[in-house]
DNA sequence: AATGCCAGTGTTTTT
DNA sequence: CACTGGCATT
């Protein structure tokens, strides 16, 4: 065959993916194998080759931002704008299939989108309604697994209760499900589960969908979970032209019901399927992809792969000790600083990886501090802000006056009066008459037979009123007026001095709110209706806004980084407990090694540069946790590190006790639990008298031992704390409170009890 | 019965 | 440190 314009420069194995024959098509793809690639030229061969109009064909992606980049990379190549191609996440693209069709499930045209937090504040309501004791029964933990049962499409009335616990949840779920219904809401879960129940029982719009859909694709196959993987079933039926990337080793999503196992369940449930491995990296230096691969390689049942690049070894890996996360924030700062002036790379071009979301704030402050522009993928958005979500929630409940959740919200914010008993008095009133909210509060006027008192009555009817008046005022393009109205009209100036603590703090709200104007300025200026702009951001985050030539450092959870590429990657926070995260260590095995995954998941992002980074001790809160090094630092292999060679001698020690490919290693270097030092109290010896009396035991030895994780002082150097001691014991290596890490020797060491 | 203050408590990851 | 929930006050 000659060369087709639309395969020009790729590989045989790219090849054969995007020219295989219509049919269910597996592409096992390494990191930076050129997956995108090969989606987009495969819808673009579908439609130039196969002649499959370009609305007959549905593409998912893992964020809305990939959806918007593919749409624009296949018009590219094909010289043609495509709106009727579908692409988008398994959310947002349900949301708007049932947009269309969630009459036929029962719930009226302006239904709303509940957040994780909305939800968690429904659930909360109804265990308060039930009369449950909210800290048996935590709403979060039922919000959990609630969710769960919706990623496995378990229903209510399907939900086996396995516990006491269970048989509550399942109390709570049935509960939830009516009071979503009556809100005419849905979570995030019934995005999914909604869109798929409304395939199985309506024969007609299945075939509708069947019929539209000729082709489907979907990107990051490993992370999918139960129903969205019946979702791909039900929507690739019957002709099944479904094509699916993915890579086991990239699976990062376990908590959210995702099972890496789809990808063989699809070789199963499709017959004989094309499987295409793509194994050839255009991304990063081979001394990364060892690095990945000695990382990944402990993991048992993958397909071990070979892959290879041909951009040469490269510069080895740095790995950085750092006293604390401060001052792992200035190496990283650094680093930075050297990277834009000796290899003028970009500060988009940089990114730094962590594993929670707290630990931005050390690299934020420092950033700020040095004027250096970032920019953060994840977190506590905009959108988290309390008075956001406030003002967010009278727009909701002027679009939807069943929203329960945003009613119960901004009825008393600011303070009208009305608290926590005549609320509930409200909702025990609504829910046993089987009302609507925007019913219940009709009736309010007609009807004396409702539990409050006529004082609170005329509160309650005052707000009926606001909102009947906004509600007019909710006209396309009056979305910024109406925001001034209802901050003017609900005095929400001076509620926000009221709530904020200090005047700083005022200051950075009534900027939210200024920004949040500016928002819906600029959603009036593009035409977008009320609806337009809730659904929107409901669904989008702030990385999908990012705009690709925004010169910022990109922070970043392993999680969000997903997808991306850089010159230059840090990878910070290589400590136990943190990464494996304590949590997953917890859940065994499983929870180690998607752990290990998302290590992975990280070293395979760069090109050029990988950064490592551990910090000795973490002040969490209050008080200061010291930290051993993780597990998977054991894994490296030691010629492709740089580093000082005192933390190149820890590490050496770190592995010398550690068998590599297993699991269970346990030395004290990894074992170390971290110590939450608390504040200085006025004695260190314990109040208690019998504790005491032990502690007194404790103390007596005559030689106090040097140990590995104590704390000793040095008569020159001061207090540190020993994180090494050499075979024999004679010499000894001290993180010194000055920060300096040292070799000395043991008897000039005091040991302290601690 | 609502509001304001204080103490205790707790953190994985996201659509 | 920041948030939530309980308690005393108005």
């Amino acid at each position: 065959m000659s060369k087709h314009p639309l395969l020009e420069g790729l590989n045989p194995q790219q090849t054969a993916a995007i020219t295989a024959d219509l049919g269910p098509v597996l592409v096992l793809a390494g990191p930076g194998s050129g997956k995108t690639s090969v989606l987009t030229r495969r819808i673009a061969w579908l439609i130039q080759e196969h002649h499959v109009p370009h609305h007959r064909i549905m593409a998912v992606t893992f964020t809305n931002k990939a959806a918007g980049e593919m749409r624009s990379r296949v018009e590219k190549l094909l010289d043609s704008k495509l709106r009727g191609l579908q692409i988008g996440t398994f959310h947002s693209t349900c949301a708007r299939f049932l947009r269309r069709d969630a009459q036929i499930l029962g719930y009226r045209d302006n239904w709303v989108i509940y957040d994780s937090d909305d939800s968690q504040r429904l659930i909360k309501a109804i265990v308060a309604d039930l009369g449950m004791d909210p800290k048996e029964n935590p709403p979060r933990r039922i919000n959990n697994r609630i969710s769960a049962a919706k990623n496995e499409m378990i229903l209510p009335e399907q939900y086996q209760a396995m516990s006491r616990f269970d048989e509550r949840v399942a109390t709570v779920y049935a509960a939830y499900q009516r009071e979503l219904k009556t809100a005419n809401a849905m979570d995030f879960g019934d995005l999914l589960l909604n869109m798929a129940l409304l395939l199985q029982k309506s024969d007609e719009r299945r075939k509708d969908y069947q019929d539209r859909f000729l082709a489907v694709l979907v990107d990051e196959f490993q992370d999918t979970n139960t129903v969205q993987y019946q979702l791909v079933k039900l929507l690739s039926a019957p002709q099944q032209f479904v094509f699916v990337v993915g890579d086991e080793d990239q699976a990062i999503y376990r908590f959210r019901g995702a099972d890496y196992r789809n990808l063989l369940r699809f070789r199963k449930d499709y017959p004989e399927p094309a499987i295409v491995l793509l194994e050839q990296n255009y991304r990063s230096t081979q001394t990364i992809l060892d690095v990945a691969g000695a990382v990944i390689n402990n993991n048992s049942n993958r397909t071990p792969k070979n892959l290879h690049t041909s951009r040469g070894q490269g510069e080895p890996i740095a790995l950085h000790e750092a006293a604390d996360e401060q001052y792992e924030a200035d190496f990283v700062l650094e680093q930075v600083r050297k990277l834009r002036e000796s290899a003028s790379i970009a500060y988009s071009d940089i990114a730094v990886i962590y594993r929670t979301n707290a630990q931005s704030r050390a690299f934020e402050e420092a950033f700020i501090r040095a004027r250096l522009p970032y920019v953060l993928l994840s977190g506590f958005g905009f959108y988290q802000r309390r008075e956001i979500k406030d003002l967010l929630a009278y727009l909701r409940l002027i679009y939807n006056p069943d929203d329960r959740v945003s009613f119960e919200r901004v009825i008393n914010t600011p303070a009208r009066g009305i608290g926590k008993k005549s609320l509930q008095a409200f909702a025990d009133w609504v829910t046993s008459e089987d009302l609507a909210l925007s019913d219940a509060l009709n009736k309010l006027y007609y009807d004396d037979h409702n539990p409050l008192s006529t004082a609170v009555k005329g509160k309650f009817l005052q707000f009926v009123n606001l909102l009947a008046t906004w509600t007019e005022m909710a006209q396309p393009g009056g979305l910024g007026d109406l925001f001034q109205h209802i901050v003017k009209q609900t005095r929400y100036d001076l509620h926000l001095e009221k709530i904020s603590q200090h005047e700083d703090e005022a200051l950075d709200r009534a900027q939210n709110l200024s920004e949040f104007y500016g928002m819906l300025m600029k959603a009036d200026d593009s035409g977008q209706t009320l609806h337009d702009f809730l659904d929107e951001r409901t669904l989008y985050t702030t990385a999908d806004s990012l705009e690709e030539d925004d010169d910022k450092v990109r922070l970043s959870t392993f999680h969000s980084i997903k997808g991306l590429e850089f010159p230059a990657v840090f990878i910070t926070g290589l400590e136990q407990d943190n990464l494996p995260h304590r949590n997953a260590i917890a859940e065994g095995k499983e929870g180690i090694e998607e752990e290990c995954r998302l290590f992975y998941v990280g070293i395979t992002r760069a090109e050029d540069h990988l950064f490592l980074s551990y910090a000795m001790q973490r002040r969490p809160f209050g008080g200061s946790s010291i930290n051993g090094i993780s597990r998977f630092l054991a894994d490296l292999p030691a010629h492709l590190l740089d580093g000082s060679p005192l933390t190149l001698a820890y590490l050496r020690q770190a592995r010398a006790v550690a068998a590599p490919t297993q699991w269970e290693p346990r030395h004290p270097i990894f074992e170390r639990q971290p110590k939450t030092i608390a504040p200085p109290k006025q004695s260190i010896a314990p109040a208690n008298p019998a504790i005491r009396s032990q502690f007194a035991a404790f103390k007596a030895p005559q030689k106090p031992m040097l140990r590995i994780g104590s704390r000793a002082t040095h008569k020159q150097f001061g207090g540190g704390l020993v994180i090494g001691i050499d075979p024999g014991g004679d010499i000894v290596s001290v993180s010194f409170d000055q920060h300096q890490l040292k070799k000395v020797f043991a008897e000039d060491l005091t040991p302290l009890v601690e």
